[in-house]
DNA sequence: CGAATCACCGCATACGATTGCATAGGAGAA
DNA sequence: TTCTCCTATGCAATCGTATGCGGTGATTCG
């Protein structure tokens, strides 16, 4: 078994300050926190504290505060896939910003499982923080509304099917853009036949996108033939796979939608392998638009959800609210998607 | 001014499922850590008390076991940029060693910078956790037996260079991997002018390598033009930049050869743009093999050093001290790099 | 029938920091 | 001198949990 207590080593504490500087523990605390403007403090007991503080190498204990219900300087942020390109810009925006506010990131990965969310929930009201970022994909605004209620928590999403009075949400209009997309693969392209990578419609953006997908085919006149729609789980792997049975197809499409940009490499990947040249035999268009996507060759033309800009959103007003910057009710921000045309397409 | 106190609401506490189940705060304490043998809870109590809990939706506060010097519940890791796909399999498996125990992991970026690992190391005193993983650039055994001997903390280390008699390290023999393929690309691919795209030797990892490609560069008796060797930061943009300076050598290398594959796959990219074919006019290898090296085309050539393997055999040690299980001097656990010879080079 | 042994449970304290309240000492006024 | 006011500091409660120790009722034993 594990032992009960951990091997810590006694830190040094306020009271050991106090003890050197020969003051009362919350004198330390006094000059320390400084704000506190209707008690003064002597300056010469200031020096001897600040010297001691020095001397000691003292740091206060985060976990004291955290108990007594001050603020904990942390933030807690839910992916699917730390692994997976298109949360990376995102992350790196709001460590970013939480570093520059002195706070330090949990991250936790939910591999788009319901458990995995139901996991993250848990874990901040064990440990309640200050903020969360979470992207959420089976997490509803009630369940955020409970853990706002039950932790006081500051909380912004992604994506535009959260709907709280007190969360911020950041989202793309995926829909408008998906429809645009395909609509440029029909008219400029001249495609009549185009197949669907998608993912499970329990996923509201795979709903949302696979609808948008077949309105702009219908738009178009054409045909939707149920053989042209595959899913996957929005890994590469997946993304193969799928594009291996799109093209076992006596008529294979010539032209391929993925939901994301990992699954539309794997696609790129399938067909490689299968001697098709892209786009000449079979053009591929992603979503995302994660750096990878210029790295693979032909590169990827794809609909850009700029990532950074989200993340930078999100870190934005969650801190607006864990400062007591914004106390209003929940806002939206929308970030256009757009198309980028590179080869594959 | 941010508020000093956080919105935080009142939480359900032990003493509210002791009120309601009608015993003592500590009885509720010790029927639901139940190890303690010493001193039996009577049946029938012990269900009031889970049914209160069931009731309230009772939680424990990690953030009081965390103040009382019990186990936090929490690692620490620290790596140089987490949107660098290197370190996503390293991530991956911690955090899913983690949670498998029930951990959370907080993640702290320090872009390859000084500053950045000290603050890491501030933010550890601060917020005691039960271990760190680390991948460090700068700080050495000492700082870390520093933080040992402060904190009380398990840590592992990612590198060679560290040393100390309490820090379990992970690393690979990148010298005799990169020796190895530079003596491939002269021996088997005929190559007898190689340029080196290296980072600046403050990095004991990138002194090693160029050590070991000099090394392997003399032992096959070819002269080592000092306008071969240029250094990045191990970023893409930066291996492209590097490249471009090598080609427009006027007697420009035939193969080159990047410490990491983010800076090979720029290289790449400057080839390309160059309208050099690869491997063809000008060959690339790369160090690392992360992902995307078989997303790239053509796909990259590197030596192997198995992240995720590498993070696995993190976790475990790290574990393994944590629970208690091994409480030894520090391990040293060497991952073998290998040569996985792909497209392009 | 008195005492010793349980089984079971509550009281109180500690962890480190914040903060309302009390208070010591000195200055100024009556 | 005495009373007040102000400045600078100390005391103690508090957050939620773990745990040593003491206490109570019931049972058993001598």
């Amino acid at each position: 078994m594990s032992p009960l207590r951990s091997t810590r080593k006694p830190s040094v504490t306020m009271r050991d300050v106090a003890r050197l500087a020969g003051v009362a523990q919350s004198t330390v605390s006094r000059v320390l926190n400084g704000t506190q403007e209707s008690i003064p403090i002597g300056e010469e007991t200031r020096q001897r504290v600040l010297d001691a503080v020095d001397e000691l190498g003292y740091y206060p204990n985060l976990h004291a505060g955290s108990l007594r219900g001050q603020k904990t300087f942390m933030i807690a942020m839910m992916v699917a896939d730390i692994a997976n390109p298109f949360y990376h810009p995102m992350v790196r925006a709001v460590q970013d910003t939480a570093h520059v506010n002195r706070y330090d990131v949990m991250i936790a990965n939910t591999d788009h499982m319901w458990d995995g969310e139901r996991l993250f929930v848990e874990s901040v009201i064990r440990r309640p923080v200050d903020g969360v970022a979470v992207v959420p994909y089976y997490l509803t605004g009630e369940d955020l509304g409970e853990l706002i209620d039950r932790t006081g928590v500051a909380v912004v999403a992604l994506g535009q099917q959260i709907d709280h009075p007190s969360v911020d949400t950041v989202f793309g209009n995926d829909d408008k853009a998906v429809a645009d997309a395909v609509t440029w693969l029909i008219r400029d392209r001249g495609h009549r036949r185009i197949g669907f990578i998608g993912v499970t419609s329990s996923y509201s953006a795979g709903a949302r996108r696979r609808a948008a997908f077949l309105d702009a085919i219908q738009r178009a006149d054409l045909p939707s033939d149920p053989a042209l729609f595959e899913v996957g789980d929005w890994s590469l792997e997946s993304g193969e796979r799928a594009m291996q049975v799109l093209m076992a197809q006596p008529q294979r499409p010539t032209a391929v939608f993925a939901v994301n940009d990992l699954m539309a490499i794997g696609a790129m990947e399938a067909a490689q392998k299968a001697g098709l040249r892209i786009p000449a035999d079979v053009a591929i268009l992603g979503f995302d638009d994660i750096p990878p996507a210029t790295w693979v060759r032909p590169r990827l033309t794809t609909v850009a959800q700029h990532p950074a800009e989200m993340g930078r959103l999100m870190a934005t007003a969650l801190f607006e609210r864990i400062q007591g910057d914004y106390r209003g009710a929940g806002r939206r921000f929308e970030v256009p998607c757009g198309l980028v045309v590179r080869e594959s397409a």
